[in-house]
DNA sequence: ACGTATAGTGGAAAATTGTGGATAAAAGTG
DNA sequence: CACTTTTATCCACAATTTTCCACTATACGT
């Protein structure tokens, strides 16, 4: 399980150091071998272990694709997916295509999700943190949300 | 699996260097033979190993072809698709009418979706990208993929 | 508080990849 | 059949990418 919230540089070549406490888990999860592709719903990354996106892509793949939303969303999802695996120094080289998506430039963020990491840069997790706290946010959640003993 | 997304530029001639890893993968998988083809829900190209799109074509033809409307999906995607085969720098020459029926010039964006890659001018691209993330897009998706555990 | 170990950062060198042009083969035309 | 035009193959250079190594900074234990 991936927790936390850790602050990263990108250096001028687009790589990222992975925290060594997520390196480690990924390193005995799947080698090191790690999935990035791009969150539809937010304007991050999403990394996962080899692993588990396996899993994922299958779902994803098992979508009804006659339905011409759910191919774009297909198309956006398995499309980004880039294959990457930690160097000697335990870095990732971001893609380009998905350095561009997220806006990321020096400064981002690497969020713990359970079965994900989360990559944002600081700039925009900002704004994801103040729009999370604000006030008219809470209007919108579900029941279940509201049930639950926390 | 194909995957990612990368940025490629067409010479003038024509031409497309395929990107190293995805040419390794077609070396190995069919020795650099390669079937492109249209993409008849998009304005796009399919990009096929030869095996698999020997599997496909099998399937395309075993359609009921006494319906107007299955005859002429045959004609488009078994009618465009021509062999290519990777030449000595690892690159292929595009044929004009499947040029122009991606609209592609200079640049382009070659995606992985798994089985196949698919091909787009740069310009189409963002706007497939645009439009799947467009908020109203969002909607049309069935419940099945709200129920997916990303 | 000091020394050691680990993590993070940057850069140099080597290997690989992408690009364009030159030459050779083939096809088309008068 | 000769000539022109197009298409294919090949090679060389430039640029990029990858790998590797060394240095700095931070954390930890004594």
């Amino acid at each position: 399980m991936f927790r936390g919230v850790q602050h990263i540089n990108l250096d001028a070549k687009g790589r990222m150091a992975v925290p060594s406490r997520q390196r480690e888990l990924l390193s005995v999860i799947s080698e090191g071998y790690i999935v990035l592709t791009v969150d539809t719903q937010a304007p991050c990354l999403a990394l996962y272990a080899l692993p588990e996106w396996e899993r994922i892509e299958a779902d994803v793949q098992a979508l009804p694709a006659l339905n011409p939303a759910v191919k774009r969303f297909q198309r956006l999802v398995l499309g980004y997916a880039s294959d990457l695996q930690l160097d000697g120094s335990g870095r990732i080289l971001i893609p380009p295509a998905l350095r561009d998506y997220a806006k990321l430039k020096k400064r981002a963020v690497l969020v713990g999700q359970g079965n994900k990491l989360e990559l944002w840069s600081e700039d925009l997790w900002q704004q994801e943190c103040a729009a999370a706290l604000a006030a008219d946010s809470i209007e919108g959640l579900p029941v279940e949300l509201m049930q639950l003993n926390l």
